[in-house]
DNA sequence: TGAATACGTTATGTATACAATAACGGGGAG
DNA sequence: CTCCCCGTTATTGTATACATAACGTATTCA
C-alpha cells in the first residue's frame, strides 16, 4: 500500500481514536466483539502506532476492554452500569456544586450560567417544542453542565467529571436524549430546568449542601427516566446507549 | 544495541509503566519536568514503543499532563488539588457504601471486613504502635477500602474509585501515611478505625445515608490531617505526595 | 469415534527506521 | 544593542518489519 492517504491537519492518533469512537458508539462494532489492530488500520487509514494509541486511550474511557491474552473488545453494559454511571456522575457534580458554593463565586462568574438558563426558559417555552429546539437545548444543558463543573475550581474532580462524562450514557447529553424518548419529555426537561434554578440560586447564597442535594437529586430523576425508557423501549434512536448494552447473557 | 536484557515475565508496556511510575513518585523526575522518551527508554530497558504506552496510560492516571506541542511532563500538584482527590474518593467511597447498604450484603460478604476491622483493633492495642505494626496497618486498612469498594457490586463506581485511587495521596494508604507525620497519629488512627465500625454497621442495618455520611466524614478527617500534617511539616519522608507538590510559583 | 498433539495461520507485542516538527542558537540587519 | 530570521539539532509522530504467542484445524493414535 504505497499510496496512503494522510490527513495532516490532525494527529494519526487522534483521527483513529475518533474513528474507533464512531464506530463503537454508532453500533458497527458490536458490545463484547474483539477489536483487530489490522481491521483498525484498514478503516481508519492510520497505521498500526497510532491506533494502538487509540486503541490505550479508549480502554481508559472505559469504552473498550483489554482482553487477557491480548487485544481489546468493546466493552458491554448492564442496564444498572448504566443507571449507575449517572449516579456516579450526579454524585461528582453534587460535589462540585458544593465546593462552587463553599468558595464562592463572582456575579461574573455566574453570567454565564444564568445565560444559559434564559436561553433554555425560551425554548421550554414552546409546547410541544420542535425537533431544532431540542437539539438546541441539548446543546445549552450540556454547556451549564460543564460551565457548572468549572465553578468548582477544582481541576482533580473536574477531571473525574470528563472522565464520568466519557460514557456517551453518562453525560448530559446522553441524559437528556434517554428522557426525550418519554411522552412525559417535556414535563420532564422543566423539572431539570428548575433543578438548574435551583443549584444556581444556591451557589449564590452559598448554601453547600442544598447545592450539593439539587445536583443529585437531578442525576436521580435522569436514573428513573432511563430506567421508564428502557422499559417502553419506543423511540430510543437517540438513545446513546444503546449500541453499548449487554444483548443476551448476563 | 544488540544484546539488550529482556525480561518475558511481564510484557515491556508494563515493565515500562511501572518503572516510570517509580521514577515519578521517589522524585527522581521533578513535578514540571519534562520526560524525554529517549531517556525513559535508557532507564527502563523496554523500547520507544511500550515506552509511549506506558506514558499514554501514565497521563490518563493522571500522574503525567501532556504538552500540546507533544511529549509529556511530571504532574504537578497544589496543596489544594491534594485535599480535593481525597475528598472526592470519600465522596465514592461514600457512594460505594450507601449502594452496599440500600442493595443489601449478606453475613459471608462482610465477614472479610470484619475479620479486617479485628485485626486492626488488635494492632491499635499497643500504645504506642510499633513500625512494624504500623505498616501492616497500611496493608490492612487498604485492604478495607478495596472490600468495602467491592461491596458497592457496581463496576463503573468501583473503576472509578480505582482512578481515584492512582495518585498516591489519594489512596487509603496515602491517608495514613500523611496522618502518620502527626503527634496525634494513634488517636486519629482509633477515630478511623470506629468510622470503619460505624459503616458496616449502618450497612448491616441497610442505612444507607449514614453509610454514605461516615465515608465522607472519614474523608474530610484525612483532609483535615493532612492540612495540619502539611503545616508542621515533620516527619514526611512516608508522605507519598510530597514529590508531587508543586515548588515554586503556582 | 473421540481425544490429544502437532503444525500452520493469524494477530498481537516489540523494535527500529524514517519523517516532520518544534526548540534552540547563531548570525545578520535595523 | 536588540530583534528577527534562518539553519541546525534534537525530539516526537508515524510507519513498518520482525518476533512471539495464541488459536484453529487436521491428522493420528488409542
Amino acid at each position: 500500500m504505497a499510496e496512503r492517504e494522510v490527513d495532516r491537519s490532525v494527529s494519526q492518533t487522534v483521527k483513529a481514536q475518533l474513528a474507533l469512537r464512531d464506530q463503537i458508539l454508532s453500533g458497527a462494532l458490536r458490545p463484547g466483539e474483539r477489536i483487530s489492530e489490522l481491521q483498525a488500520v484498514e478503516t481508519t487509514g492510520a497505521s498500526r502506532t497510532p491506533v494502538r494509541m487509540a486503541l490505550v486511550r479508549l480502554e481508559e474511557e472505559g469504552l473498550l476492554e483489554a482482553i487477557p491474552s491480548g487485544g481489546f473488545m468493546v466493552k458491554a453494559f448492564s442496564e444498572r452500569d448504566i443507571s449507575d454511571s449517572i449516579e456516579l456522575r450526579g454524585t461528582l457534580e453534587g460535589l462540585a456544586a458544593r465546593f462552587a458554593a463553599e468558595r464562592g463565586v463572582s456575579a461574573r462568574e455566574l453570567e454565564p450560567l444564568k445565560e444559559c438558563l434564559a436561553a433554555i426558559d425560551e425554548l421550554l417555552r414552546q409546547v410541544p417544542i420542535s425537533i431544532e429546539a431540542f437539539s438546541s437545548y441539548v446543546t445549552l444543558n450540556a454547556r451549564f453542565h460543564a460551565l457548572l463543573t468549572e465553578l468548582s475550581r477544582s481541576p482533580p474532580l473536574i477531571r473525574q467529571i470528563d472522565r464520568a462524562s466519557a460514557l456517551p450514557f453518562a453525560s448530559p447529553s446522553g441524559f437528556v436524549m434517554a428522557q426525550s424518548a418519554l411522552p412525559e419529555a417535556q414535563q420532564i426537561l422543566i423539572i431539570g430546568q428548575e433543578h438548574h434554578r435551583v443549584v444556581i440560586d444556591a451557589i449564590e447564597n452559598r448554601e453547600g449542601a442544598r447545592a450539593e442535594a439539587v445536583m443529585r437529586e437531578h442525576a436521580r430523576l435522569a436514573v428513573r427516566n432511563l430506567r421508564l425508557a428502557l422499559r417502553n423501549r419506543t423511540h430510543l434512536d437517540l438513545l446513546p446507549a444503546l449500541a453499548l448494552i449487554k444483548t443476551a447473557a448476563d
